[in-house]
DNA sequence: GTAGGGTTAG
């Protein structure tokens, strides 16, 4: 066997980067460990074989080279290398978060964050504008905001770059210009002065807030400071007009554009269109497209989209549907936002049989689907009552794993009920909550209806239940409604638990359809906790009452303490068995110790007769 | 060697 090459041959460390020489050492031999790294088939063991051989600086480029060709899964295996080698510094974390922005969910990168040891890279302003970054990515607004607050009591010295990464988080955030002005206030306390990066932001947080005002006094301040608003600015001050269609404020920033030397690009001249179109400027529109058109900016669906979803809004719906179908006869690339604003156009104006024929073809000619243009589908579908169009979108979903979105579980339900399949609706119902959304309560309040008629007690409840501890506000009238639901079901503690909440808003007649039926077969254990709320509540319990109770009692002697305790509470609140129960409790005296009992029943006495020469 | 932004449609 020949082993020269291999024994004999050119030192490991100086063979390094030469792949194409003719030795013949082994191939993962002749490269240097940077490189073994960075073309390892098996990263983990060629870590395990060559990492301690690199610094951290060497690590992390090697982290960036990863990183720069989108090779996740390499990213990952050398970063929790690293970490668990203990060989990660601030670079590390920032490219490995970076890098990692859209892979890595909220929690992972909180985990990460704050299971960091080291203080000084926990308040390293890179580090911590990264995670923010990552976390805004997420759509965790709040969770950023929160974890921004305990990074500076932790000692974090937030830069500009962490406040325009906040005020961008901001953008299409509820709230979001709120925050975004404490946010401003908050980098003039700690004497930072906004820049370009930031106005953009906070002007496309105006725009997204329908603060057009706003939006023009930090264009105006940005120009005093002697900034020149790019083409950016523009198109969000631009944008922020056409919230209100003020045409004529647009048209003079156009020009005021044009003299700052600028020209107006396909996005302006888009958001312009816009303006036009909620101005209700439909002339103009059409004009402008055309422009447009001539321009080699229409070659897209956009500019007809914003016409027609215009037209479809004011009312115009057949106008919309010309522009649809010049669209369509111009063979204008689609991605399906033109079928998807016809379809929800024509299920508002209740002109479904044309939705459900739009829906049909938008199947047969796009293979591209996403959440709304399902939910336009559904619509369509529910609405001409396709039964199996419904089915056939669901799976469809389910095939393109698209989640359902609140919009989804709200029109499937309604179509549910229409159809009387309320069970369905129910367990739809389930299924949206465990996705983390809150069914309307006036959507809720019919299913429990009807699933009270249709002797679904319990499920009835659920949905009760759901509503309840949903943040919202709830008619005070279905707490009584839910009552005779759960009566009607024999369902007697959950119906004490829900006339224990809300005894006030509970009437007369249903409190004592509520106690008789609790006295007559509830739990025999509970029967006293009820006769005491009923008492609390201001209910003035009659004797038939207490027969029953003494009754159910008198059948279990094994409860004697239960009646006891019953009876000795009676007289402190005024009430006094009848005579008739009275007799029976006598008679039944054996079972409990008549002297007890004896001495129960003369105090009762006692009191009633104090009370009556009172 | 590390981090930020902003424009148009359902």
């Amino acid at each position: 066997m020949e082993i020269t090459g291999v024994a004999f041959g050119i030192p490991f460390r100086h063979s390094i980067t030469d792949s194409s020489s003719q030795s013949t050492k082994p191939f993962s031999a002749r490269k240097s460990p940077k490189l073994q790294i960075q073309h390892a088939s098996d990263l983990p063991s060629t870590l395990t074989r060559v990492g301690e051989m690199l610094t951290v600086k060497e690590l992390n480029t090697a982290l960036k080279h990863f990183g720069n060709s989108n090779k996740f899964n390499n990213i990952s295996q050398l970063f929790l290398w690293m970490q668990e080698n203990k060989k990660v510094d601030v670079y590390s974390y920032s490219h490995y978060i970076k890098f990692m922005a859209n892979k890595l969910d909220a929690s992972t990168i909180l985990k990460l964050y704050n299971n960091i040891q080291d203080a000084s890279v926990k308040d390293n302003v890179y580090v911590c504008n990264c995670v923010l970054r990552c976390l805004l990515r997420n759509g965790k607004f709040d969770t950023s905001i929160k974890l921004f607050r305990q990074m500076k009591e932790d000692g974090l010295v937030p830069d500009l770059v962490t406040y325009s990464t906040l005020i961008a988080g901001c953008v299409k955030v509820k709230d979001g210009y709120p925050k975004t002005l404490e946010l401003i206030q908050e980098l003039q306390d700690n004497n930072l002065r906004m820049d370009d990066v930031i106005y953009g932001a906070v002007l496309a947080v105006c725009a997204s807030n329908d603060k057009w005002e706003e939006a023009e006094c930090y264009f105006k301040q940005m120009k005093s400071e002697g900034r020149s608003p790019n083409v950016y600015h523009y198109s969000s001050l631009l944008n922020a007009y056409s919230a209100c269609g003020n045409f004529q404020k647009a048209d003079v920033l156009i020009q005021d554009m044009k003299s700052e030397g600028l020209v107006p690009n396909q996005v302006i001249l888009t958001t312009l269109l816009k303006v036009y179109v909620r101005g209700g400027l439909f002339e103009k529109s059409r004009e402008l497209v055309a422009e447009l058109e001539s321009s080699g900016y229409a070659e897209d669906e956009m500019p007809y989209c914003v016409l027609m979803d215009g037209l479809a809004k004011a009312g115009q719906i057949h106008e919309a549907k010309v522009i649809f179908d010049e669209m369509m006869k111009k063979q204008v690339r689609s991605d399906g936002y033109a079928h998807s604003i016809m379809i929800s156009a024509f299920c508002r104006a209740k002109l479904f049989q044309e939705a459900k024929q739009l829906a049909k073809d938008f199947q047969t000619t796009f293979n591209k689907y996403d959440v709304v243009i399902m939910n336009s589908m559904l619509c369509a579908f529910c609405r001409a009552g396709e039964m199996d169009s419904v089915m056939e979108t669901l799976r469809k979903m389910d095939e393109f794993a698209i989640s359902p979105d609140y919009n989804t579980f709200n029109i499937l339900i309604k179509y549910f009920c229409s159809k009387n399949m309320y069970l369905l609706a129910y367990r739809t119902v389930e299924d949206m909550r465990s996705k983390g959304y809150q069914p309307t309560e006036e959507l809720c309040s019919s299913l429990i209806f009807h699933l009270g008629q249709a002797k679904a007690h319990s499920e009835a409840f659920s949905i009760y239940n759901i509503l309840k501890y949903s943040k919202r506000s709830i008619c005070k009238a279905l707490h009584e409604k839910i009552l005779h639901i759960l009566l009607a079901g024999k369902l007697l503690k959950d119906a004490y638990v829900v006339f224990k909440d809300n005894a006030t808003f509970i009437s007369g007649p249903t409190t004592k359809k509520f106690a008789s039926a609790f006295m007559k077969s509830g739990n025999i254990n509970l029967i006293n906790d009820v006769m005491k709320t009923l008492h609390s509540c201001g209910y003035k319990i009659d004797l038939d009452l207490f027969e029953m109770a003494v009754s159910r009692y008198l059948g279990q002697p094994e409860k004697k303490d239960l009646l006891l305790h019953l009876l000795q509470w009676m007289p402190g609140q005024g009430y006094v068995v009848d005579p008739s129960t009275r007799n029976l409790i006598l008679k039944n005296s054996h079972l409990f110790g008549r002297q007890l009992i004896a001495e129960v029943l003369s105090k009762q006495r006692i009191k009633l007769k104090a009370q009556e020469s009172r």
